[in-house]
DNA sequence: TATTTTAGCGTACAAGTGTACGCTGAGATT
DNA sequence: AATCTCAGCGTACACTTGTACGCTAAAATA
């Protein structure tokens, strides 16, 4: 009952997500990969794998959970940056780009996968980033004068800059992230400044 | 010197390209295509593909061109609308809604291979979108109170929010696009308002 | 201790891939 | 009319892929 035999199972099994993850790179995405290679990288052979996930696909939404996971994490960290006095937009891209950098494979994976040929691994992205944008939403509901709606307009436009921001910087060297961020910042106060005016008082029915 | 033989042969070219457009769908990408069953689609011989293309790469690069073109020629049409008249933003949005709906596999491929494997094709794709973000960068300099910086600042911020939109109207009915196309202007709105907030005056330095 | 369960292995196979090579016949060129 | 060019074909080959099947040994259970 010690369970040894259950341990040793989930430590092949995260050897497999870790191999998974090793092989995504800048030109190497989680459909290119084949079953039997990931098996190889995690030193089992290639039947086994289905001791552990019924088909690649299995494998990769357990990925985009994971992915999702280590992000809210980092997100959450961000929160307690901000409560101890940083500033919200600063802190929040800047948590970002950190999780673009130091888990990049993870960030690809959420990018390509949004846009991929399944429509499981679409909904399962769209639901971790839909996460982010009502977190946002709520706290820019209560933080700032915006009605609920707007907040979540607003909370939706900002976390679409980020994302693209991040994808944009995968590709890019130290100096030109820089110049990324800043341009990031700045649109997301356009966005701030747009949607507390058109969010607050009554000017809701149509722009000047 | 009639170019019977020149013209045959431009023919089969269009003819891969055309039936590589047809095998794009919701679940299956650019980078799942096998020459051999495009080159069947086009009614050749796996063989014949290399008198055409060098490879699937070179292919691929095409139809990106390919797709960047039909929407540069959208927006062309869209420009007359508002010349005579139309509203800048609703217009825009509603010819680019239009792409994603004619054209989808063009639209797909686009946005898949913006952040696919190949660098070169991130490349192709991201200097088509570059393009009309300069192109709206120099309309709204022209057009509203708004320096250089900023209106690129604009620009850029207006066209990731507009590709993504599309992106998510993709997997989504009449109903929702409606509602998505709404946000979406609203979120348009919010950044013209934002940057010409900042982007007019000597309020460039800090914002409030 | 005897029995059952199961993670992992090796073999085997059918299917699909890219592409090298040499041929053919119809246009183009001289 | 004689020659050249070259788009398209068929054959062939070496690989890689997913996965069905049955075995083994060690852990769990009774």
């Amino acid at each position: 009952m010690s369970g040894v035999r259950a341990q040793q199972k989930q430590k092949t099994r995260q050897a497999l997500i870790v191999a998974a993850f090793n092989q995504l790179s800048a030109e190497h995405s989680f459909s290119n990969l084949s079953l039997r290679e990931v098996a190889r990288e995690a030193g089992i052979a290639p039947t086994s794998f289905y001791r552990h996930f019924k088909d690649m696909n299995e494998l990769g939404l357990t990925m985009v959970d994971e992915a999702g996971l280590t992000l809210r994490q980092l997100m959450r960290q961000a929160r307690r940056r901000i409560a101890s006095g940083g500033s919200v937009i600063n802190t929040s891209v800047l948590t970002f780009m950190e999780f673009i950098d130091t888990s990049s494979n993870q960030f690809r994976l959420l990018l390509r996968e949004r846009s991929g040929t399944s429509k499981a691994f679409r909904a399962a992205v769209a639901r971790e980033i839909q996460h982010f944008i009502l977190e946002l939403a709520h706290y820019l509901e209560a933080e700032t004068p915006c009605d609920a709606n707007h907040a979540y307009m607003q909370a939706e436009a900002m976390v679409t800059l980020v994302f693209n921001a991040g994808a944009d910087a995968l590709d890019q060297d130290t100096q030109q992230r820089e110049e990324l961020t800043e341009r990031l910042i700045w649109q997301l106060r356009y966005i701030a400044k747009g949607a507390n005016h058109y969010g607050t008082h009554q000017v809701n029915s149509k722009p000047s």
